[in-house]
DNA sequence: CCTTGCCTTGACGCTGACGACAAGGTTTAG
DNA sequence: CTAAACCTTGTCGTCAGCGTCAAGGCAAGG
């Protein structure tokens, strides 16, 4: 297949194939004519690459996960170095919801106070003197 | 005071002062020689940016408490575009954790699968079989 | 006069994953 | 013959908040 077929198929763009390519994540054949070919293989590849961008992985942690599926295993998951990227990420994503969590927070506590403060110097209609 | 100390006073650098000029957040004043002057005023200006920035916010959002804070209060988060912004904002935040706590879910999933796969095609020493 | 240490504007670099366009070759259909 | 619809490489643009020179002016001390 072609490389916009496999544009289509993995919903993605043919920039964005060239672009893998460019980085060593895909190898695809050539053509006599020079076009890029590639076999079934590949669109797992693309897929496996597209769902742990998708997740906010970068191209750097997906390189073992695609070693892993071209060394025929079923999943990219499983390799030990997939395995360690797995835990970093994890790792990352707690740290990261610790502190979007404090963040959450504080903007809960200065919306309250800003709130309390709009009810003191203006104060509502029913709220207490007329 | 000049660049250099309110620099040093709010943490940050001269190349940001002037970033922030630049945008529109902060107004010196300029001596005979061309030398930008700031007042205390300021720098508390420049402290509630960083504050915000430091949470996730962007210039843009930045914008309504630092006007906030120059037309006299002492909050910038009292103001009704400030209140505005932070409302957006903690939503945003919300919506984040969210995603975020998925992407967790499958994260955690994903290894818990790639273990127990190496635990099935290559057994520890005390597992089942000698 | 010279150095040191401030300050000025201007302009390019960086990170990441592409989008968009240019200028051209190939193949197929009409 | 030509248009349509593929493909190629190459290069620049994008977003944000700055970092990092470059080239030069101004002030003060020795």
């Amino acid at each position: 297949m072609l490389i916009g077929e496999l544009a289509e198929r993995a919903g993605t763009s043919t920039r964005t194939l060239r672009y893998y390519e460019a980085h060593g994540l895909v190898h695809p054949q050539r053509s006599a004519n020079g076009y890029r070919v590639y076999d079934e293989a590949e669109l797992r590849v693309v897929r496996e690459i597209r769902a742990l961008l998708d997740v906010g992985f970068g191209l750097d942690d997906v390189r073992p996960f695609v070693a892993c599926l071209r060394a025929g295993n079923a999943s990219g998951d499983v390799c030990p170095d997939s395995v360690l990227v797995l835990r970093r990420k994890l790792a990352e994503v707690d740290e990261y919801l610790d502190r979007l969590g404090a963040v959450r927070q504080q903007l809960h506590t200065q919306l309250t106070h800003a709130i309390a403060h709009r009810e003191e110097t203006c104060p509502r209609r029913r709220a207490s003197a007329p």
